[in-house]
DNA sequence: AACGAGCTTATTGTATACAATCATGAATGC
DNA sequence: GCATTCATGATTGTATACAATAAGCTCGTT
């Protein structure tokens, strides 16, 4: 019943190079609770299935229900969670059908990301991910957790530097959503990305090389697919509150 | 007659692996206020920057400001309204940047759409398909509302075949912000798809020839872009319950 | 024991009340 | 006349109350 690995990361601290997301709905309370709750589900703190009681997560993070909803809500239109009528919301367990949509979605819309950017990425943008990709190596040794969502953020932060929001948007939903997916069928914790392959696509576009970044691309994501077979989660007695207090910065 | 007949079908318990919009939001009523708001965008009876008041839209559908916020929550998801804090709802006015965006994201999406559905396309699907274009020919003659609206349902019906629900919802996405753009930027009321065009999409399925099928779809969707660029819109004075009217069903 | 009817409790769905904020316009001073 | 306050009303943000539904539990009956 030991769940201290995520006891060791408290990291509301640590400052993401990404963008902000929120330039959207209005209330920032909500914005909060949505924040917190996406990054524990990402960081695989909460696991799919897990019931999510509007209650309790009000009480963590000292707002009404009515807050809690709307961030539900949004992580529902995310596809993060499913939300059952009269049964409330759980964290979504993608079937495998599922995740193969997911991936191909992902890869349709990466290697749009890298057509762009190999035509129009500037130094100053592949100095940041380069920057970034420092930041994966230094959490991959110490703090699984976020190592994980740093590996997530990496294409994240492509899309968004290839100036098309639509296409970022998608790619942020597709990436988180493969977060849930690794958390099911892959073993627990691991990084989906190895740091290596990240480097490689920039070294692809930093020669402008399309066809080689998005072969670069092809094979990272080949490898994440791959990866996605393995073992199954061996689930333990994890209480919501105790996880949410980590998470309600 | 139900407007969205095909997705009519679908299992509430299963975790089938065609996720389904609606599965969405439990209140039942806060659905069909979405839906309403949709419809009324889409077949821009609501008009890209017009204001979405709570009370107002409340009253019409006879719900509570509860459930119409989160109707609007859903569709400042879709990007089809913004959400001001404190200053509420407006119908999306695209910019034209963002405008190129969609167009860019809904061409890799129904590429990808294609190259799938030349490979498992079935002749009864097929046969959807033409029949679907009958009701868009039927339409066009007498309901110009409609006719735009099923225009946009044909990409998405291509889109929910193709199997892959996650790419199903993107172009479901893109399609309807189209109608947005092409409310700002065309001419008003104009279908932004010629039936010919779709029905060589379709000859082109026919034949399995994945090729084609995107040309005709590159030819068409390049006709929309560049029908995006006329005259704008000077209807003034609308009235929100008016036309709310038609649309709280 | 196994099963189910009915009660009890926990949780979600919705409406409403109130507070916070914004928009409008009149009154005031220059 | 023009700008500036400041009061007033309209609209949104949030919490809470209550109703509706689902989940568990007790307790008889077989």
């Amino acid at each position: 019943m030991d769940t201290k690995w995520w006891r060791a990361h408290l990291a509301p601290s640590v400052p993401s190079s990404m963008p902000n997301r929120s330039s959207k709905t209005a209330g920032s309370r909500s914005e909060s609770v949505y924040s917190g709750l996406r990054r524990a589900i990402i960081e695989q703190a909460l696991m799919p299935g897990d019931k999510l009681t509007e209650d309790v997560i009000g009480e963590r993070f000292g707002v009404s229900r009515t807050i809690v909803r709307t961030a539900l809500a949004k992580l529902n239109a995310e596809g993060l969670v499913d939300l059952q009528p009269n049964k409330g919301a759980t964290i979504a367990q993608p079937s495998l059908s599922e995740a193969h949509d997911v991936f191909e979605a992902r890869m349709c819309l990466e290697r749009q990301v890298l057509a762009r950017l190999a035509e129009r990425i500037t130094d100053r943008e592949i100095a940041m991910l380069e920057q970034h990709v420092a930041l994966e190596t230094k959490a991959n040794a110490h703090d699984g957790p976020a190592a994980i969502r740093l590996a997530g953020e990496f294409h994240i932060l492509l899309a968004e530097l290839s100036g098309n929001g639509v296409l970022a948007r998608f790619v942020d939903e597709v990436v988180s959503r493969c977060s849930l997916i690794l958390a099911l069928y892959s073993r627990p914790h691991s990084s989906d990305c190895s740091i290596n392959e990240h480097q490689q696509i920039i070294e692809a576009l930093r020669a402008r090389d399309a066809a080689r970044a998005m072969k670069a691309m092809d094979h990272h994501l080949q490898a994440v697919t791959d990866r996605a077979l393995l073992s199954s989660s061996s689930d333990k007695h994890r209480d919501l509150r105790s996880i949410l207090d980590r998470y309600a910065s």
